[in-house]
DNA sequence: GCCTAGGTCCCGTCC
DNA sequence: GGACGGGGCCTAGGC
């Protein structure tokens, strides 16, 4: 663990070398401005903001608001380093998209060097893919006498999310969203079962969200389609299940 | 600007309830577990970890690869703590959609609390708003004699990027995009021409795209929408113009 | 407030 | 490697 406060560019790109080369988290606060060009190209000012450095060649500048990095690279990205006029220059090269990050470091006020020990587990519950395997364990849920033939079965161009057969023998085709159904989600439904209704009329569509808009609605009514509204609440009891 | 080493939960309540109040960016770098619970679920062992506090209430918890922050909480949070069974719990709470995300602190390494001075601009180029501008000025990129209309249409249940007019005066829907145009993009599109054409067979939809795949190639001609792709180096030298 | 669409989206998955 | 869809997506802009 190394914590240096206010040191030499120098130091710092001795420092960052190692980094780079031995794979460590690095945190600097310091005052610099940035270039990145690539898919688009942006150009910020010089001032006060904070870099992380990830062990897989990530990397994040934050400034002093937002959710979001101002600017960054992900993973696998590789990094140089160049010492000019006086300032060091980080340049983070994502080969494809082929993608240019350049921070013109000026002036550096804490460098934070350290490998995080961190074995924790970390476990998702409640994800689209949780949904789909209670309905699918449970389709009584959805309606009952549905039996389901199988999930993400290709229908045409895309996928559709489960695809059932009702108690008169119709086929049904069931997208699944863990959120709100809006427009989008009612075609994306529909697109799947209007290539089957070409020869077969009597294709059921269901969308199944946690709410719908009301366009969503008018939508799913105007091209034969149905839906279905569920709480998170009630379904999680059914997890495992 | 304050640094502390190894500070004391109590050290880091203390210091933590004025980065609260005064709103400040803090980092801390300790060993924790984070429970989450909202849309969805979560919960992450304890390890070594980076949380960041920023001015706005955003909360991040970064592991050491990754571009993505493990757990997170967007700006406008609030932010409640508690000492219990001798660690420190840091409650971060979004109110609308209802979400918690619960950091139980064990130890703190490193505690820095800074304010960043940053008043550097930043700006962005060649965005999709760019180019939509590029092309309303040089309608002619997209076919000779063509006049536009306007852009940001309203049609039907959304909006057309440019709607304009061609030499023998037939409408032109145009969607427009800054990278590869795929299946869904040419749906898009479709969407708003259909809704269109209901009244007027004549209408044309182009999609432009820096690229397109085949399967949206097919659909295009399918559906009878026209396509067109543009390089973005060839384009940005009309920035401006 | 809801809804729509963009993003340097990132990321996983499946062909 | 390309294509498609999910994400606790987040965020900005309209109405």
């Amino acid at each position: 663990m190394i914590l240096l406060e206010h040191p030499s560019l120098d130091d710092v790109e001795q420092r960052l070398r190692e980094v780079i080369l031995w794979r460590r988290l690095a945190i600097i606060v310091g005052f610099f401005s940035v270039d990145y060009y690539g898919r688009a190209s942006s150009y910020l000012e010089s001032g006060e903001r904070l870099i992380i450095i990830k062990e897989d060649g990530s990397v994040l500048i934050h400034r002093s608001v937002g959710y979001k990095p101002i600017n960054w690279q992900p993973s696998s990205s590789r990094i140089r380093m160049e010492r000019k006029d006086g300032i060091l220059i980080l340049e983070v090269i994502r080969m494809k998209p082929r993608e240019v990050l350049r921070i013109k470091l000026e002036r550096v006020k804490l460098l934070y060097i350290d490998k995080l020990v961190d074995t924790g587990a970390f476990e998702m519950y409640l994800t689209e893919e949780d949904m789909k395997r209670i309905f699918i364990r449970n389709p009584e849920l959805i309606e009952p006498g549905l039996h389901i033939i199988t999930s993400e079965k290709e229908v045409g161009s895309g996928k559709a999310d489960i695809v059932a057969r009702d108690s008169s023998s119709n086929i049904v085709i069931i997208e699944l969203k863990k959120h709100k159904i809006g427009v989008n989600e009612v075609l994306q439904l529909n697109k799947y079962v209007s290539e089957l209704r070409v020869t077969n009329k009597n294709v059921r569509g269901i969308i199944i969200g946690t709410d719908i808009s009301s366009d969503a609605m008018e939508l799913a009514k105007r091209l034969k389609l149905e839906y279905k509204v569920y709480s998170l609440r009630a379904l999680s009891q059914y997890k495992g299940k």
